[in-house]
DNA sequence: TTGACGCAACAATTTATTTTGATATATTAG
DNA sequence: CTAATATATCAAAATAAATTGTTGCGTCAA
């Protein structure tokens, strides 16, 4: 599962794309508590439920969160290594501390 | 300077959204290294100069760039504040240790 | 076995973002 | 002063992402 199909901007572009809108941002935040069902996560957040499936798949794609089909209802929680992963890219990304002076016009 | 105009959610969406894209991760590779201007960033990283100028607005707009003006040359180098920033916006995203069990459904 | 429920997926539309090609402004060299 | 350079900005076009309404599929209760 889950080849690399991926360079590592194309992954910190997916996981940053992921994290950049409110109702995913919202999605985590419940998911915070715990796993949830897709109906509960609808009735709070008030949303349409093709719109909420649509973000949960975003979020799924990205590894952020996984599902486990339990009956008719299909339950999400955060997978934290993907927010792991995320702290080392942003680690990543940070200035260095050794930069060298203005080599540049 | 700076007035925060912003909910927590929104700076989130904000930073997020200026890190989802390959020109600006690449404009922060190369900031990295130090200070530089316009004009290295459009050879280096052969863009068209309006396409580098409308990424390094959305980049410093999130605060994660400044710039410097030097005659006729803009240098741009990156804000160590706003990477602390998104790290902790990171940690408050992770998922708890002392989640409940599931309550749903 | 039928009907309701929970969810995913799709197509059509709407909305947002990015790119491109001008044009404008400030600065400096000659 | 004039021409050239560095950069920003703007409008139009291209591309991408999100929303909505609908349909389909699996599951369960009656």
């Amino acid at each position: 599962m889950a080849v690399a199909t991926h360079s590592r901007t194309e992954r910190a572009i997916e996981l940053f794309h992921a994290l950049s809108d409110e109702t995913r941002l919202e999605i985590i935040e419940l998911l915070r508590k715990g796993e949830r069902c897709v109906c509960e996560l609808t009735d709070t957040l008030d949303a349409a439920q093709s719109r909420l499936s649509f973000h949960l798949r975003v979020l799924k794609d990205a590894g952020i969160v996984r599902d486990r089909k339990d009956g008719r209802w299909v339950h999400y929680e955060l997978d934290p290594d993907a927010f792991e992963e995320i702290e080392t890219l942003v680690t990543d990304l940070k200035p260095r501390v050794d930069r060298r002076p203005q080599p540049c016009c």
